[in-house]
DNA sequence: CATGAATGAGACTTCATTCAT
DNA sequence: CATGAATGAAGTCTCATTCAT
């Protein structure tokens, strides 16, 4: 009972973290402020994360862990090439809305951090892209694509998709045309956008 | 030459700033650090610049104006739309790689800043995405792209260009690949990447 | 418990602040040598108040309240017009020897404060004045005082005590002469000192 | 004629110096700003003055003197007791209005200077109430004041005026009304202000 | 002599972290 | 375990003073 308690207020630490890093930035956000809206007391961050830099890193790896599976799950129901990529387009869409805080985890200043953490970070990111390549590959192996450089594609797809879904995002998005604008974007990748040919 | 010694006072500051800025963040970038980079005193800095925030600002101000320009000129000297396309991914990568730390600008948290800052950064970001806009609809209107929202496709364009040429890039990317990875992205959209039709 | 203990902190502040605000002035005086005179950190000096402004401010308003209370607390204590105004002569030379600081905030340079505290001072000071000219209001309507400007004769008599009793003070004062010297000066507007008529 | 120059520039600047040493206190007030009020370049004041402090030194001297000359000369004028402390009076009342600035460093948060200085201020400070002791023991001597302590009475005397006199006064002053009110304060001290006796 | 650009010592203030309760 | 009062390191900014022009 005690050590559920002990993971539920783990947990709630790192919603409350999740919420203050993205609307503040690391920098900004206050351990007090996260502490109030978590509603406990400050010192009490200190019994499960032993520094600030500590709970950041462990909020960013859970977020990404979560999202992550989220999307890879979403993934795995498609079968055609065009539905993956879809697929990934409407969830990552979908938790740029729901899971703002997440997305802008991704794009926060992180440079500051522990070299270690960084690298961990960008080896994250590659195997995310990891799941767009294999995609992207198996439509080459079954000459449903054209062969070319499916690492590059996979971090234009994303790159492209993220910043639609992203917090500086100029194009409106609602649930309702969520599904319209994934299909749209994948589109423009797969017929393209010219008319000769 | 007072005159001139002044200019060259405040850009040589702002150039400091860009460079520190860039690689240690808004916030973990001291004052003091970017005076020792400029090779001149602490004091002087607040000679040119009230306040850290206002050199922030004005360095990117600064760089985005720069970029912007470099950008717009390369577009200009081309004629066709995948040409124009092609111009402007491949200084997008090129900037992306010699000045960094403009890429890294972008990407920096800046949601802390002055409301007005933040605003500008959004509505100047918006004007560079019209450069591409544009071309587009050009496209469209003389029947060589179909037609399609030239607005979200700017955003997936721009954001995929970005990345590719961005710090967290994965791709490898020198003097000598500039051209032919630019093409290729360019071509993703405009030929598409399937097979069947 | 917690609850005194705040408190008595918060006083132990304004305590140390009166002390160094009166001997070193508001801009000399350092809030690192408050805290050292509290006996606690310079951080802890912003649990209880905002700013060094602040800090004075409420220094000033405490020092005004006990002082104006310890004179009104003596008046009320006599019957005839004399005694009343020795008793605020006395009061006031007593309290310049011993709080000899809170003497010295009121001469202190404050003009560049907030123009609320200022007000505020300024206000106050009129109260205290009130004090006097209710004393001589009262001898004129029972005949014990010529007719004059209450007003005005409160500032001189309150002056005039004030700077004998003030820091600059050419006049020795004991404890011993302090009762002589505050009936001496009283005399001096009441029996006044010529000897023609 | 470059000595004659010389002369009226370090002149220029205690002029400039007193306007803004008076309205904005000694602290508030920046190098600068007297350079600019004084119309030369900020490094000039240094050219004439070791440092801010010892601006203000000279500044405070130099006006010091100029009031005690203009006391003792309308003083010198009058032959009777009376008629020497209303000058006294009248002249400290129009020197409070006309030269505030003057009466404001008296008043000014001065013990954070210089020791010697400050001993120096005190010492002037005696000098000046000499002048009111002196007309007090000649009325003594040819027996037109009754025999009290003459340093004690200068002090309650000069101090009463100049609160009335001083830029926290609550007694509205005109030049019409100057000497009407000189005439009453000091006629509180010469007749009193009790009907008894 | 006059100047004002450059400087850096020093002050206020914030906030992550500790630790006694 | 939980807390929040206390702390002090560290950062931004000011401004008296210097000195090359």
């Amino acid at each position: 009972m005690l050590d559920k308690n002990d993971v539920s207020k783990r947990q709630l630490i790192i919603q409350a973290a999740a919420e203050i890093f993205s609307t503040r930035g690391y920098h900004t956000a206050k351990i007090e402020e996260i502490a109030q809206q978590a509603g406990i007391g400050k010192g009490t961050v200190y019994e499960y994360f032993q520094s600030k830099e500590q709970l950041f890193r462990d909020t960013v790896k859970e977020g990404i862990t979560i999202v992550d599976l989220a999307i890879q799950e979403q993934i795995a129901q498609e079968t055609t090439t065009r539905g993956k990529l879809i697929a990934f387009a409407r969830k990552t869409i979908e938790i740029g809305q729901k899971y703002r805080f997440i997305a802008k985890l991704f794009i926060m200043d992180t440079s500051f951090m522990d070299h270690d953490f960084h690298e961990w970070l960008v080896e994250r990111y590659g195997q995310s892209l990891k799941t767009i390549e294999n995609i992207i590959r198996d439509g080459i192996a079954i000459k449903q694509l054209r062969p070319l450089d499916a690492a590059c594609f996979a971090q234009v797809l994303s790159g492209g998709i993220g910043t639609v879904a992203g917090p500086l995002s100029l194009v409106e998005i609602t649930p309702q045309n969520e599904e319209r604008i994934a299909a749209e974007i994948v589109d423009y990748f797969l017929q393209g956008i010219s008319l000769e040919r």
